[in-house]
DNA sequence: TATTGTTATACTCTATAACTATA
DNA sequence: TATAGTTATAGAGTATAACAATA
């Protein structure tokens, strides 16, 4: 082992604890309305991209297109998204956000941009740019 | 607004995508066997805290009792946990890791911690400092 | 034949409400 | 009465299997 063993070792275990402590927080802060953690995930992936198919929702999301399926259809009810045919392609559909789920996008985005803005408020300059290197290099991380 | 107002909603975006896609990851390499996410962080806080009674575990993952009592019966049934009476409190339950409980929690810990490492092992000591460092100020940022 | 989307079924987590046992 | 734990019931996400429609 070379001498940066103690370092990443040390660097890893803290990463899981804080990245659970933040995301429980994330969740909780966000819980406006009845929204699940996956519906969430999709009002922003609709919102950033525009309309998707199920397909791509799924494989973006990790899961199966049924369970996707399913995620859309109760969004649908609560009048979130919205289908529209694919022109081009007839097996194909395309989920858009309704005004309601830009709304709630839009509401979920500020509460957890107030949260933390709130809980970092009091951070030096020093501090942020720490922080903003370090999730630069979490990014690349999470996608390797 | 002072100066710092644009690190600091940088800071946040940022924070907020790259927080979604490493727990994501994480999820996804520690899903050995059907293990779900309630279950493991049950079997890490059971085995860092030793045995606990399930209020103390509701409110640990900040859901209700009767949750964590279903939680845990099935963690039960797939011998994860065993149950002991409180032998001063006739009311109290404490729930405690099996030997193949604790043997998953391992398995759970090093998948974790293998895929951070191969993940990180390229990066420099100054970058696993600036982690670290990073890491310590969102810690306190999510017990806030 | 391959792709897209859905429905059917089952399991887990979560919640609310109601119940039992102990303090 | 208050606390600890459970069971009953319902809603949501996820998975596998099976199906219809389109390419």
């Amino acid at each position: 082992m070379g001498g940066s063993s103690g370092s990443l070792e040390r660097a890893i275990a803290q990463l899981l604890i804080a990245n659970g402590k933040l995301t429980r927080r994330l969740q909780a802060v966000s819980n406006l309305r009845h929204l699940t953690w996956s519906q969430v995930a999709v009002l922003a992936r609709l919102d950033d991209g525009g309309p998707t198919t199920p397909a791509d929702l799924a494989r973006a999301e990790a899961v199966k297109p049924q369970s996707m399926s399913g995620t859309l259809s109760n969004m649908e009810e609560e009048g979130l998204v919205e289908r529209t045919p694919d022109p081009n392609d007839g097996r194909q559909i395309l989920f858009g956000l309704t005004d309601e789920g830009r709304e709630t996008r839009r509401a979920v985005r500020v509460a957890r941009h107030d949260w933390l803005r709130s809980a970092m408020a009091a951070m030096s300059e020093k501090d942020l740019q720490t922080i903003e290197k370090a999730v630069a290099l979490l990014s690349k991380v999470a996608d390797a």
